[in-house]
This record gives C-alpha cells, sequence and structure tokens, in this order.
DNA sequence: AGCACA
C-alpha cells in the first residue's frame, strides 16, 4: 500500500522530522496540526540517537489516522517534508484502553533508577500537550462532524473557514481573537453571509496552531465556532 | 534511515 506497506492503524509513525526542535515543542505542534483529524488519545516523541526525527500520534479512530496520512503527507513541518505511515504496531495507550495491555521486559537496575526523574518530566509534558487538547470544544466538533460527516477531510490551508458564528460577530472581534497568533494577515466577512468568516494566515502551519487554540471558541454560550480550512 | 510507549 501507499503507505509503507503497513495495514492501516489508528497510530500514525512520522519520520523525516525535523531534529533541532525540542521535544515539548514538537509534541505540541504535533498534536495542534494532527488534531483536526479526530480525537488524539497520545503523542510519543523520544529524542534518543535511534528515535529523533521521529514520532507517534495516536487516534481514537482509525478514519482519522487515515485521513491524517494522505493529506498531512510532505506537509512541510519546521520545513521538512513530513513522512507518515501507519505504526507498525499497536501503541500501549491503546492496549489499556482495551486492557491487553503487558508490560513489556524490564530491564536492570542501573536503568531504572534514571528512568524516574525522566517520568516526572514527561509527565508534566504529556498534561501540557493534552492541555492544549482540552481547549477544543465537544460541541464544535460535533457540529464540524455533523456538518461534514465521514467525508474528506479538507486539505490544509493558510485561510481557515469559521461557522456558526453569532449574527452580531464583527471582524473587529474575530481579529481580537485570531490576532494573538503568529502569522495572523486578516480577518474577511461577507455582508450578505452571517455567521461565517475567513481568517488568513502567513502559511499553514500558523493557521492550524490558531485553529486548534480557538476551535470550539464560544463569543456567546449557543456558539462554539467551527473552524476548518477554507477551500482551495 | 531510523517503529516506541519505561
Amino acid at each position: 500500500m501507499l503507505s509503507g506497506d503497513v495495514p492501516p492503524n489508528q497510530t500514525i509513525y512520522i519520520k523525516n522530522l525535523n531534529e533541532k526542535i525540542k521535544k515539548d515543542e514538537l509534541k505540541r505542534s504535533l498534536y495542534a496540526l494532527f488534531s483536526q483529524y479526530g480525537k488524539i488519545l497520545d503523542v510519543v516523541a523520544l529524542k534518543t540517537e535511534k528515535l529523533r526525527g521521529q514520532a507517534w500520534v495516536v487516534f481514537s479512530e482509525v478514519p482519522a489516522a487515515s485521513n491524517a496520512v494522505r493529506q498531512m503527507q510532505s506537509f512541510p513541518f519546521y520545513d521538512k517534508p513530513m513522512r507518515i505511515q501507519y505504526a507498525k504496531t499497536k501503541s500501549d495507550c491503546v492496549a489499556k484502553a482495551e486492557g491487553t495491555y503487558v508490560p513489556r521486559e524490564k530491564k536492570k537496575k542501573q536503568e531504572e533508577k534514571a528512568e524516574r526523574k525522566r517520568r516526572a518530566e514527561e509527565a508534566q509534558q504529556s498534561a501540557a500537550a493534552n492541555g492544549i487538547g482540552a481547549q477544543v470544544n465537544g460541541a464544535a466538533a460535533s457540529f464540524r462532524h455533523g456538518k461534514h460527516g465521514a467525508q474528506e477531510a479538507a486539505a490544509p490551508n493558510n485561510i481557515l473557514f469559521i461557522e456558526n458564528l453569532p449574527h452580531e460577530t464583527t471582524s473587529m472581534m474575530l481579529q481580537l481573537l485570531f490576532q494573538q497568533y503568529p502569522g495572523f494577515k486578516e480577518v474577511r466577512m461577507i455582508e450578505a453571509k452571517p455567521g461565517i468568516a475567513f481568517v488568513e494566515f502567513g502559511d499553514d502551519v500558523q493557521s492550524s496552531i490558531a485553529m486548534q487554540a480557538l476551535q470550539g471558541f464560544k463569543i456567546t454560550p449557543q456558539n462554539p465556532m467551527a473552524i476548518t480550512y477554507a477551500k482551495k
């Protein structure tokens, strides 16, 4: 198959990542970039000699992973095109959720003590990564999925399409929200079409980060905003 | 190029 002769898996394996990026930032950015395709259970990245430049993103559903493999294939991420395949094996967090997880071989005792400190660090990092996701509003997600159904995810675009805005929303209100994210260019609204807007960023990465950050943001309690990439 | 999670 196209994605490296590996059968579909809810986890994607990404390589050719920029090795200069710190693990913490890398995980956050991957989370921000990929959560548009579905709920992410975990992001794994290690900077060891063998594993730098690679990462795993675990989705809760296989179709989300499939969309991600297709849509983000070769996406220029920190100046390098991502190479994406399905992961070869099931992620531990998935096995744990299924109750089929069995801890693998234990290492020697010397290694074990070095582990505890890392564990403390990594707990914070994944908490931070999850913090981004926690901002995603469930109502907006169901709005999106209800509207767009199980169809093709839009390809990344530096222009975002915003829906479900209250009709009294002004472009200044949106500008105030979106301009806090790097690369913000402008907001465009159409008089004849209330409730929607377009927001332009410098590039796809910047628009993706803003999308993730503001997905589901409520201008009024009834209006979680639904953000997708504009069609090209 | 390189498939881990401790």
